[in-house]
RNA sequence: GCGGGUGUAGCUCAGUCGGUUAGAGCACUGGUUUGUGGUACCAGAUGUCGUCGGUUCGAUCCCGAUCAUUCGCCCCA
């Protein structure tokens, strides 16, 4: 039983399914392709240190949520936790520094040891993309705007709300740091428990929390936006300023920080209320010091990512697979001659599927069952004539086709 | 990693206050219709009642563990 079960968090896609997570990721593919983002490639593994290095070494998805296992060579490797590390490595491999712009969508399993629960596997997908090489505000612009359109695309529009923050640059994140850290240690024994560790590990997170113990401290804390330095406050600025200039409504959190450490100044999350607590949807920010930190050369980025369980969730409605011509052979003569009309009805660049077993009744059956637009039936007495019938099963009305008018006919179904 | 709920047919779920042949609907198979689907009617098949252990004369039912799932915390996409 355990043997024959799929690893905990982890599940097949069949294609009901499947097709669900495909109109997710060639929307955001079709997209995000409109804006210049081309398609790349990463590996599903790196070595451990490309995400332990970037992703901060308290984060708790290093601390305790990475699949690592080490290689016959003995060298730590990691299925990838996130995307944004994988991209980034891959512009230094490769040298891209050459390049920038660059701007690169992706797709792909991401690996995570967390406790599943709805919205939350630990095998899942993300697509998401990446630019790197802009400093200006932008690029922060453009990337959210291409979430929005591709949010939108899906039929999300109302579905999702955009909450908006600025971390600041580094020094601005480290003043208001300090000043957090100094005033939550004024209130270090009315904090929660989670709090309390995370004033150690990630101090920003505690202006996330939920612990209702937290809320009134929380509250008088000081505000980020009064440590943020003048270069900051007009970055902000112009991101907002252009958001609004283009129409993409959002909300100012002051309260939204970021899990990962690499960002700075523009954060941002697309949530929904529809998912019960995992409500987030696609989110991303800035990550100046990301590639600098990795070995490349100081070259700053902005991105998204977006899971594709998540969203396939929200789609209300399941694509409809294309729908078939199913040829019916009857009897060996007819098999042998289907099989030619198939294969040059598919040439052609018809959907066709055979009937391969039963009686005809059954084999219609099964065509109904797959929803195809038409049977062609076959038997022995068509071939003799060079015929076949055709029926059509929306309507039920049937007629004799010439083999050789077989393919114009079949056409006539394409719409 | 922590706390709560759930686990019976392929699916959705009922049920047994612990008692010997465990049910329904949908789906499936066959038939009414021997070369014509969708509708209708008739008939049929299907379960180690998640797994392991305990209590008991007897457990699918009670207890424990375990696995999975779900909701919340945590974390995050």
């Amino acid at each position: 039983m355990a043997a024959l079960q799929p690893v905990r968090g982890t599940h097949d896609l069949l294609p009901e399914q499947f097709i669900r997570h495909r109109a997710v990721e060639e929307t955001a593919r079709k997209i995000t392709e409109r804006y210049g983002y081309r398609e790349v490639s990463t590996p599903i593994f790196e070595f451990t240190k490309v995400f332990s290095r970037t992703l901060g070494d308290t984060s708790d998805v290093v601390t305790k949520e990475m699949y690592t296992f080490c290689d016959r060579n003995d060298e730590s490797m990691t299925l990838r936790p996130e995307g944004t590390a994988g991209i980034v490595r891959s512009f230094i491999s490769n040298g891209l520094a050459q390049n920038v712009p660059v701007k690169h969508f992706y797709r792909g399993a991401m690996f995570r040891y967390e406790r599943p629960q709805k919205g939350r596997q630990r095998q899942f997908h993300q697509v998401g993309i990446e630019i790197i090489g802009v400093d200006t505000p932008q690029a922060d612009i453009e990337v959210i705007a291409a979430g929005w359109d591709f949010l939108s695309e899906i039929g999300f529009k109302d579905k999702v709300k955009l909450e908006l923050n600025t971390l600041g640059d580094a020094e601005s994140r480290k003043a208001y740091k300090d000043k957090l850290v100094a005033y939550l240690k004024g209130h270090y024994e009315q904090l929660s428990k989670e709090s309390k560790e995370r004033l150690e590990k990630n101090p920003l997170r505690i202006l996330d929390s939920k612990e209702e113990c937290d809320k009134p401290i929380i509250e008088n804390a000081p505000s980020m936006a009064n440590s943020m330095n003048e270069d900051s406050v007009e970055f902000f600025k112009e991101v907002t300023d252009g958001l609004t200039a283009i129409g993409i409504p959002f909300t100012l959190n002051p309260k939204l920080v970021r899990g990962l450490d690499y960002y700075c100044h523009t954060a941002f999350e697309f949530t929904t209320t529809e998912l019960g607590a995992q409500g987030t949807v696609l989110a991303g920010g800035r990550y100046n010091g990301l590639v600098k930190q990795m070995g490349g050369s100081a070259t700053t980025g902005v991105g998204w990512a977006a899971g594709v369980e998540r969203l396939a969730m929200l789609l209300e409605e399941t694509p409809e697979f294309p729908r078939p011509v199913t040829i019916i052979p009857i009897g060996e003569e007819a098999n042998k001659e289907a099989l030619k009309i198939a294969h040059n009805l598919r040439k052609a660049g018809f959907v066709i599927d055979m009937g391969y077993s039963g009686n005809l009744k059954k084999r219609m059956k099964k065509a109904n069952k797959l929803n195809a637009k038409a049977a062609i039936i076959l038997g022995g007495d068509e071939l003799e004539r060079s015929i076949a019938i055709v029926r059509n099963l929306d309507n039920g009305e049937q007629e004799e086709v010439s083999l050789n008018n077989l393919e114009q006919k079949i056409a006539d179904f394409a719409e």
